[in-house]
RNA sequence: GGGGGCGUAGCUCAGUUGGUUAGAGCGCCGGCCUGUCACGCCGGAGGUCGCGGGUUCGAGUCCCGUCGCUCCCGCCA
């Protein structure tokens, strides 16, 4: 007996064989009995017939329930009349490891709610399992570029003592008899990273954010993907190297899963030309204007309505999924954003929209003390708890800059899904935390 | 945090101007069916109509409150 994988079954015609998976559904007729038996690779039929007396055999398929995980023995047979890929296995052994309860509490058609709620139910379907293979291809194609470019990965902690950027959205946690916050980006981390000649660096880790916020779009722990890059000249270096990098990204997806996205989700992996169109915040509006929509005003970022006008404009007039938008004003971004020399009002720094959503935002990083203090008292953020940040810039920190990625994001456009959560092995919101 | 929508069977939903015993499909249970493959046919069980209050002779339906979910905006990735 050879335990084999449905998808390697056809090549074991006139063997015994052992499957391991899942019930998917019985037949239970009369004089025949059907199994549809489900593994990570694919479908197979079972058979057994059911004489006058029923064995013993024929009795525990009948009781066999969908979804229970089972180990079936029996003989592959070539037959014609089987739809499902022309072989199937007479029935000799089943063994039951785990049955089901005679009814699932959720369908492929139940709401996202209740999805979620029974979500290693929701992951059996193929094409759930497809988006985390999916996933891991991603990963570890952004991990071969790094790694191609020389970038070192670093894991920074999530506990802070105390604020990384704003204090408005940390989580705070009991540690010992003081208060810790839960890191809401790497950023100051990956910073510190250039102070110390790590010169490229890369984290994928998670990051929380205390925002209630209620859209497809975010939750309160997510995976950031961070770059941070020294010796730039500006952050055209940075926008240079993630647009080849994801031209990488999207290759390796297009080539091992292009036709199972497009066959399960509908949707085409387009693997982008270089460079990718980048178009100043300030065109970038004047563009909208003219084309018919209301972008926010001056000193504003675009509203989520504007980025997926933008986006199917640049997609129209360039025939380009990616946009940069860049040199965002000094009121949109953080203090440790680097400005422009010749127009102190605007920031070194861009957004990378896709497919109608911000993937991206990125800086050059200001690296000379005196000139981040005077941004952040501009900014009015209070210098005292950063003082170990401000520190990395007096010891003669490289010019840098970088960027911070949505994977879930990626990766909910990349494969036409509405909603992160559905993206998302287990989704954290401000109203989730189970299971 | 602001705004919209939704909440009826295990799941997805319908339910008329308020009117008798709240329905359908799928699933489940039982029976029938020589090979099904979305199997088919017959029968059955299954409901605190989210919760609380109100109006009314009468409320799933109208009103008020409340809870939950969801989407949009804000915030961002």
């Amino acid at each position: 007996m050879k335990r084999v994988e449905i998808s390697e079954l056809k090549q074991h015609v006139g063997e015994t064989v052992e499957l391991r998976g899942w019930v998917q559904a019985i037949r239970d007729q009369k004089r025949v009995q059907f199994v549809i038996l489900r593994d990570a690779t694919g479908l197979a039929q079972l058979v057994l017939e059911k004489p006058e007396q029923p064995s013993e055999l024929n009795d525990a398929i009948s009781a066999l329930t969908p979804e229970s995980s089972v180990v079936m023995v029996g003989e592959a047979i070539a037959d014609e009349r089987v739809k499902l890929g022309g072989v199937e296995v007479r029935v000799s052994g089943l063994s039951v490891e785990a049955a089901a309860g005679p009814e699932l509490p959720v369908t492929a058609e139940s709401s996202l709610e209740k999805r979620m709620d029974w979500r290693y139910i929701d992951l059996r379907r193929p094409d759930r399992k497809l988006i985390f293979e999916v996933q891991t291809t991603i990963e570890h194609a952004m991990r071969a570029h790094w790694s191609r470019e020389g970038f070192i990965e670093i894991h920074t902690p999530k506990f802070m003592g105390s604020a990384s950027e704003s204090g408005a959205e940390l989580f705070k946690v009991e540690y010992f008899d003081t208060t810790a916050y839960l890191a809401q980006s790497p950023q100051f981390y990956k910073q510190m990273a250039m102070a110390a000649g790590f010169e490229k660096v890369f984290e994928i880790g998670p990051v929380f954010r205390a925002n209630p916020s209620f859209t497809s779009r975010h939750d309160t722990e997510f995976t950031s993907v961070d770059v941070e890059i020294a010796w730039i000249d500006s952050h055209e270096d940075v926008m240079a190297f993630e647009e080849r990098w994801l031209h990488d990204v999207l290759e390796a997806v297009a080539n091992q899963h292009g036709e199972a996205i497009e066959h399960t989700f509908g949707t085409q992996v387009v693997v982008p030309s270089l460079p990718f169109p980048r178009i100043s915040l300030e065109q970038a509006k004047e563009l909208l204007r003219a084309d018919g929509h209301e972008p926010p005003g001056e000193g504003n970022d675009l509203d989520p309505p504007s980025e997926r006008a933008l986006s199917a404009l640049v997609q129209r007039e360039h025939g380009h999924e990616f946009t940069f938008v860049t040199d965002y004003p000094v009121s949109v971004r953080p203090f440790y954003h680097m400005r422009h020399p010749d127009k102190p009002g605007l920031t070194k720094s861009f957004d990378l929209l896709w497919r109608g959503i911000e993937l991206t935002t990125g800086a050059q990083r200001e690296h000379r003390r005196p000139q981040l203090e005077v941004q952040a008292q501009d900014k009015g953020v209070e210098t005292g708890p950063i003082g170990y940040y401000l520190d990395f810039f007096s010891y003669g920190a490289p010019p840098h800059g970088g960027f911070g990625f949505g994977l879930s994001r990626l990766l909910m456009k990349l494969l036409g899904q509405e909603n992160v959560r559905e993206v998302t092995f287990l989704y954290r919101g401000p109203n989730r935390l189970e299971p």
